[in-house]
DNA sequence: AAGACATCATTGCATATGCAACGAATTTTC
DNA sequence: GAAAATTCGTTGCATATGCAATGATGTCTT
């Protein structure tokens, strides 16, 4: 009689499931945020911290770079531009590119919203004290050993 | 002359980010060995789970106990149900409650799905070798420091 | 025991999402 | 240099999602 030991999966002890709790749950908090002060979502505030951090971009820079979707991150800048916080233009010499920038008021908008994201880092930091070191390197681990160019095959 | 700290903000080194980027890269690892072998979803997947580890439940259980929305846990079960894979009854006493349980077809399945679960498990451990360990400790720390029963308020 | 209140599951609706297909622009190949 | 192949961004479409509202049932109050 050896049978149903199947049966004694535990969900809350998969590590996958478990990172996506977390993640969701910082998400969330953070997302609150975001759109309580200043009626942004998180696709937006990714697309926004990038190109303030890289001064411009093409979709596919923030598709690389922000791990989103071509498609997303298409309307995601038509919504931006659309209220006036990212400006597309044609890049100078290969036209199929769109050059994408923050515009004034996107500056603006960054320079009241990043402080406001590191204050939230701090949060964390503060919080999870010795534990954050540790959950950074584990991080790093996965992002190091599970990275899709290299090993998606299996 | 004090006034672009700002746009110095990194996204790579943002732990909602950073954690966000890991769940979803073993998520989609794992969302298509289920979705290719069995052809169930992750919301599928957590609900058939915890059928398996409670033996039953109601949708509110299920909604608590594997965060995830009311109305997804409910959309999840019509479908599992019409697939076959769990059977839906009235509770006993509480006529609001829907008592859920996997069919036999239900159990089947996950005695396949399980052990795959657990070797995905293994892999992971294996190769994030002492950094597993914490990582662990380190989503311990954000689900006790990050509690939404207990904090959620600021 | 009746009305007020709370809980449970489902559904309607507006929006978001992923994927494939497309058109335009560029690069590669012969 | 022209045709084939590739890259880029957008859009159509089917499905998924979150939220609020609903209807049904249970519990609480007095």
């Amino acid at each position: 009689m050896t049978d149903d030991p199947p049966t004694e999966f535990d969900l809350m002890a998969f590590t996958p499931y478990r990172l996506a709790v977390v993640a969701q749950r910082l998400s969330e908090l953070l997302a609150r945020q975001y759109r309580d002060r200043f009626g942004i979502s998180i696709p937006d505030w990714r697309v926004l911290v990038h190109l303030a951090h890289s001064g411009g971009a093409s979709v596919r820079d923030i598709e690389a770079r922000v791990a989103m979707e071509k498609s997303k991150v298409s309307r995601t800048c038509k919504r931006l531009e659309t209220r006036g916080l990212i400006a597309k233009r044609a890049h100078d010499t290969d036209r199929r590119l769109v050059h994408l920038t923050l515009t004034d008021e996107g500056r603006q908008m960054m320079r009241d919203l990043l402080p406001l994201a590191a204050a939230f880092q701090g949060e964390v930091e503060a919080r999870l004290g010795a534990d954050f070191a540790r959950l950074e390197q584990g991080i790093d681990g996965v992002l190091s050993r599970f990275d899709p160019a290299v090993t998606e095959t299996d």
